[in-house]
Order: C-alpha cells, then sequence, then structure tokens
DNA sequence: AGGAGGTTGGACTC
DNA sequence: GAGTCCAACCTCCT
C-alpha cells in the first residue's frame, strides 16, 4: 500500500508501562503519519473508594518519566492527559483527527468497563480499536474455555491447563528505533499541557519513601541482576527464602514492576525458561521462579472470571463468614480499634508492627512477612474482614494488583483456596525461626533496639529492670499486645468451625441432613482414634490435649 | 465414593 | 531434621 498518507494513532497506556514486548505500540507504529503515546490520569484511581499511597504514586510518575525519556530518544514523547478516559479520549479522536486506538487488554473490573465504554465513544468516532494480551503469559479467557468455562480452583489443576497449552507466545519485537511523532500544534497535545505531573500537583503532601525506583530500565536491570546468578535462579523455592531480609530482600523484588507492565511477563517467562534449560536440575511450580509467575497467572485467570472476586458478599469462590469488622457500619469499637492499630503497626507483637511499618515505609513486604500480618488480621487474631486488610494493603504496596491481592487474602483468610483454618501463624515463633536475634524488628521499630534478644519478640514479658535498661517501657514507649495470641487464635478457630458449618448448610439447602455429611467424618476418624490413643499412652500427653479442647469447646459456646 | 494432595503452622518427639 | 499430631478443611481425580 504505497499510496497510504499515513494515519493517526493513539497507543494509550494504562498499565504495560514499557517499549519491549509492546504488541500495542507496534500496532500503533504501524503505518502511522503520527503516533500520540498516552497516559490518562483518571481521577477514579484518586476518587475515596480507592487510595493510592504516596510511595506508589511516585512510582508510577517514575515510570512514566522512564517511558517519556524512551520516547524521547526515539523522537517521540509520552502525552499525559488528565481526566476521565470517557471524557478525554472523544476530544482527542476529534482534536487530532485519530484514525486508531490501540490498547493492552486489562482484565480488571473497573478496566472492562471503562474499555467497552471508550469502544462504543470509538465505533462512533469512527476510530479503529485494536486490543492485545500482553500483561498476562496467557489469555487467560482461554485457560478458562479449556477448563470447561470454568476457572481451575486449584494451583495445581490450572498448572496442569497451562501445561498443556505449552509455552506463552513469544514477547513482541522491539519498537522502531524512530518512532512517527505526536503533533505539537493541536488542541490539548501541546508539550506543557501533558508532561508528567508532580506529587504536589496532584496533591500529595507526603513524602514518598519506598527504596524503589519506578521505570521499565529500572525493571530490565533488576531483572538481569537477578537472573545473573543462574544457580540462584534454578535452585530457587520461594518458602525457604526469608521473609526478615532487608539488607538485600529474598526474592526478587520484581513485583512491582510485574504491577505496572515496566518489564513484560512474557519476557521473564522466557529468560527463566532460557535459564532452566541451560541448568540441568531446576525447582518447579509452586514454589520455583517461574512458579511464581503462575500464581499472578493463576490469581489473573479466577479473578477475572469470578464475579465480585475483591469481595466477600456475591463472590462465588469465598466462603461467607461472620467477620467481627465485615464494614464500618456494624463493627463495635474495639473491631474498629484492632484494625487503626494494625494498620498503624501498633498490635504490641514487634514481628507484626515491623512488617507493618516497612509495608509503609518500602511499599513492600516479603511473601511470607504478608502471609504473617494477613493471618492475624482475620483467623488467626483479630478476626477482622480480609477486605479491609485488603484495602489497605491496597493503598500502601507498590505492587498491589486488583486479582492477585484479593485471591492472597481470601487465600491466608481461609475464604477460599486455602481451608486449613487451624494452620495459624504465631505472631511470636514464625518471624523468631528466621530471625532468632530481631535484627528485623530492630530495624524497623527502633524503639525496641536495645531490647535484648530473649524478648524481642515478647517484650511484655521483659522484666521491669530489663525494659528501663532498654529504654522501652511496655504500655508507654511501645504498646502492650492488643489480644493475647493463644486465646485469640483458640477462640477463631472455633469460629472458623462454626462458619464452615454454617457455609456447608447454606450450600446443601434442605438435604441438610443427608447421610453424607454425617458418614464421612465418622469413617475417618475411627481408625485415627484408636491411633492417637496408642500415642497419648506413650506420652502421657493425651489427658493435657483433651483439657486443652474441652475449654476451647466451652468458651465456643459461652460466647 | 473414596483417596490423595494441598506454595510456606506449631508443638512436640525422636 | 524428620515425623507425628493437632482436628479436620477443601478440590480434583479416579
Amino acid at each position: 500500500m504505497a499510496s497510504v498518507t499515513g494515519k493517526a494513532k493513539i497507543v494509550w497506556f494504562r498499565k504495560g508501562l514499557r517499549l519491549h514486548d509492546n504488541p500495542a505500540l507496534i500496532e500503533a507504529c504501524r503505518g502511522a503519519a503520527h503516533v500520540y503515546p498516552i497516559f490518562i490520569l483518571d481521577p477514579h484511581f484518586r476518587s475515596a473508594g480507592y487510595k493510592v499511597g504516596v510511595n506508589r504514586f511516585k512510582f508510577l510518575m517514575q515510570s512514566l518519566t522512564d517511558l517519556n525519556d524512551s520516547f524521547e530518544a526515539r523522537g517521540s514523547r509520552l502525552l499525559v492527559l488528565r481526566g476521565k478516559p470517557e471524557d478525554v479520549l472523544p476530544q482527542v479522536f476529534k482534536d487530532w483527527q485519530v484514525d486508531e486506538l490501540c490498547y493492552e487488554v486489562d482484565t480488571e473490573p473497573y478496566a472492562v468497563l471503562r474499555d467497552a465504554h471508550v469502544s462504543s465513544l470509538a465505533k462512533a468516532a469512527n476510530v479503529e480499536v485494536k486490543s492485545f494480551v500482553s500483561h498476562t503469559l496467557y489469555d487467560t479467557a482461554d485457560i478458562v474455555e479449556r477448563n470447561g468455562g470454568k476457572p481451575p480452583l486449584t494451583y495445581q489443576s490450572f498448572i496442569k491447563l497451562v501445561d498443556k497449552m505449552g509455552d506463552p507466545t513469544a514477547p513482541a519485537p522491539d519498537p522502531p528505533e524512530k518512532m512517527p511523532p505526536p503533533r505539537d500544534d493541536l488542541p490539548g497535545a501541546a508539550p506543557q499541557e501533558t508532561s508528567v505531573p508532580t506529587l504536589k500537583e496532584i496533591g500529595y503532601d507526603q513524602e514518598p519513601t519506598a527504596p524503589f525506583k519506578g521505570g521499565e530500565r529500572e525493571a530490565l536491570a533488576r531483572m538481569d541482576t537477578y537472573l545473573s546468578d543462574k544457580l540462584w535462579v534454578a535452585n530457587f523455592e520461594k518458602p525457604q527464602t526469608d521473609p526478615s531480609a532487608f539488607e538485600k530482600p529474598a526474592t526478587t523484588t520484581l513485583s512491582p514492576y510485574l504491577k505496572f507492565g515496566c518489564l513484560s511477563p512474557r519476557l521473564f517467562h522466557t529468560r527463566l525458561l532460557q535459564i532452566y534449560k541451560e541448568q540441568k536440575k531446576h525447582s518447579e511450580p509452586p514454589v520455583s521462579l517461574r512458579g511464581q509467575l503462575l500464581w499472578r497467572e493463576f490469581f489473573y485467570t479466577v479473578g477475572a472470571h469470578t464475579p465480585n472476586f475483591s469481595h466477600m458478599v456475591g463472590n462465588t469462590v469465598c466462603r461467607q463468614i461472620d467477620w467481627r469488622h465485615q464494614d464500618a457500619a456494624t463493627a463495635d469499637s474495639e473491631a474498629e480499634q484492632h484494625l487503626a492499630a494494625w494498620k498503624a503497626g501498633r498490635t504490641g507483637f514487634p514481628w507484626i508492627d515491623a512488617i507493618m511499618t516497612q509495608l509503609h515505609e518500602w511499599g513492600w513486604i516479603h511473601h511470607l512477612a504478608r502471609h504473617s500480618v494477613a493471618c492475624f488480621l482475620t483467623r488467626g487474631d483479630l478476626y477482622i474482614s480480609w477486605e479491609r486488610g485488603q484495602e489497605v494493603f491496597e493503598e500502601l504496596l507498590l505492587d498491589q494488583d486488583h486479582f492477585i491481592n484479593a485471591g492472597n487474602w481470601m487465600w491466608l483468610s481461609a475464604s477460599a483456596f486455602f481451608s486449613q483454618y487451624f494452620r495459624v501463624y504465631s505472631p511470636v515463633v514464625f518471624g523468631k525461626k528466621y530471625d532468632p536475634e530481631g535484627k528485623y524488628i530492630r530495624k524497623f521499630l527502633p524503639v525496641l533496639k536495645d531490647m535484648p534478644a530473649k524478648y524481642i519478640y515478647e517484650p511484655w514479658l521483659a522484666p521491669t529492670e530489663v525494659q528501663k535498661k532498654a529504654k522501652c517501657i511496655i504500655g508507654v514507649d511501645y504498646p502492650r499486645p492488643i489480644v493475647d495470641h493463644s486465646i485469640a487464635s483458640k477462640q477463631n478457630i472455633g469460629r472458623m468451625a462454626a462458619a464452615y458449618k454454617a457455609n456447608k448448610g447454606e450450600g446443601e439447602g434442605e438435604a441438610a441432613d443427608t447421610p453424607k455429611k454425617a458418614a464421612k467424618p465418622r469413617k475417618a476418624a475411627a481408625p485415627k482414634a484408636a491411633k492417637k490413643e496408642a500415642t497419648d499412652v506413650v506420652s502421657g500427653k493425651g489427658a493435657k490435649r483433651q483439657r486443652t479442647m474441652k475449654e476451647f469447646a466451652s468458651k465456643k459456646e459461652t460466647e
């Protein structure tokens, strides 16, 4: 087509803040006289119901600046527009005489509605819309289709489906070295009107504190650094990594870059497969590095195909549980206080409070640290709804990712995917395993820096003299624990058991007294009971154990 | 219908 | 460090 005069095209960045593996950008450059790379500052992401902490916003601004630099190096620039996409886009379609709009598929609920609306507006304006899957390894709709139209609910069944699908599509080729530039002289396209905003312009008055810098170049450099240690990559096992490591975090910390698409998951995946090929032996999902990418994919798949995935009510995969704090209207004041203490890192459990402090300061905490604080907030200690925790993570995490955040909160609260609610993380013991000296606590809670290691995880047990010497009086300089973990966790296991039972009843409807329900536990219990008696006689622990269970049962009844 | 297995608990025993 | 128990969950697969 030699006669083509050249079109005006928009490539709309939302996630996918990168030039590599960007099929929408490639398409936009094809046969275009003018390409307008845009990002829209949508007020939705700063509305009352959706908080973005200053650290993540800064990360986003850095990513946009980096993107702009890369475009400038190619004779183009990034145009940052302000307003609702539904208002902004029809205007520029007209003003810039746009022929085509290209973007990456975004499957989050808000994005799906937004993009459907924008597509219809584009059609009305005679603008062709082209979208591409590049934020996930696969088109999650394909995975669901292969599973008979339903998303797989276990990681293993998900892996099986993915294995059958073969390797993901290879990353797209790099964009041209010289790009068709946008015009400066059209309304709303002038460089001074479309620059990357400052935090002040947006209305942030806090100083960002996170030690991670946003952007594609940073992402690629970081990936290269971590992948250069091929033995480490090949042997990576997530559960073996140390949540208390902070001098050098024990994992790649690539999650914020994947969240914003500064790094392509397909590129990362390709690089991992290369290394696996070179190294004969390597770890496997779920614990391997590739397994981590597939966890992301798993939650994107289930999340995108489950209604109300980020809420308990109306969510088909989520167990309905009578949390103490389901919403602000019904929560009692104690639950309100507990939630506030948890968020602020003032629970009186140094391990929990250090993690929450790191979350505020860094915008990132290790996966197992997330487990600790999530279990503590929900089924472990406070019995507060996972949705409240999800909101806090949504605000504070750089890598906050809609489906992954919701999925993991449901996991940890034993609301979905995971159901062994009696496996409770101890806010004292768990961290101690990794960091007996309490270096991590001393780093993030300096008030405890002189507390002897013996008491660093339980400072309320330190004798007054020790507290005085450490210049940290419990109840004055650092809070007393807001709950007794051994009492609270036992009580909550009982509540969870009751909630599970209630859910079962609901599910079965009138057939509540079907023999199936009674027969199952009875059959399983018989051989085990005999075995237990035998070991109890030997160990002499039977009586103690039984008493504990009775106490626990009576507590449940008097509630 | 039943069994296996489940990314990463904790306490205790050997 | 591995194994067993706690008390019993769920989904998937055969």
